[in-house]
DNA sequence: GGCATTGGTTTCCTTTTGGAAACTACTTTC
DNA sequence: GAAAGTAGTTTCCAAAAGGAAACCAATGCC
């Protein structure tokens, strides 16, 4: 019997692989997770209060990232007939299905950092 | 009284930003999600079974990946002295502490295609 | 001897990403 | 009327990411 190259791996993993795949391609890219973890904390912000916000975007950036997200209805865009022109942007109730992710990712993150100052926590588990 | 140009933010936040941006920094590139979500799955697997595996990556690639993860100490390497070397890759204590991150990424993306079949769902939440 | 397999590295190239700065257009304030 | 704030878009450029293919050294198989 010939061995097998490929490894045995289940229709399970193939289907968690996929779902990986498919949510890191909605959220690629530098800015995403860091405009939607400050959306979430505060619902609802203006364009320029974001690009003040999120420290080190600039507005071709931020104006593009918010596109990708309106695209995949995390957030909403509403224009407000404001005396200059205000645009609101917020994050939707199926952009808020994000926060356990985001949470989970914060949750490490600032772990890790912790483990930086005592790195024996790293070593044991 | 003067109206504040930067949104009130609280130091929670920043915390919570800079943390986002270390996870992120680690887990950076097309492929580690991808590779840890394998290993998470298989414990330890060898170079090539990676690369058949890891659908679409190429050598390079996964070998830079993989060195990145076993500097952030994700992932140990060990050369094994059989007739052909061979050498395995397993995810560390700390590696797995990654596994909720992953877990709620897949889920996500798992729901994610299922609204793309019942769009309503992501409309009401 | 010749081919395959192991675990990579190296080179070359293309694509993607991202940033800075300038510009638009409209309105309000001084 | 000039300046500043609103929300972007456009252009131009640099850097990073990523892929294909060739190559290497060692060993086993027939």
């Amino acid at each position: 019997m010939k061995k097998k190259l490929s490894v045995n791996y289940s229709e399970t993993c193939k289907t968690r692989i996929t779902a990986i795949k498919d949510t890191m391609e909605i959220l690629s890219g530098k800015w995403k997770f860091h405009i939607l973890g400050t959306l979430l904390e505060t619902d609802r912000m203006r364009f320029m209060d974001l690009l003040r916000e999120v420290e080190g975007i600039g507005s071709k950036m931020l104006s593009k990232e918010l596109q990708d997200m309106e695209i995949n209805q995390l957030v909403t865009r509403t224009v407000q007939q404001t005396k200059p022109i205000t645009v609101v942007y917020e994050i939707t109730e199926y952009g808020k299905t994000l926060g356990p992710i985001i949470d989970e990712i914060a949750k490490w993150g600032i772990s890790y950092r912790n483990s930086l100052h005592s790195p024996q926590d790293r070593e044991t588990a």
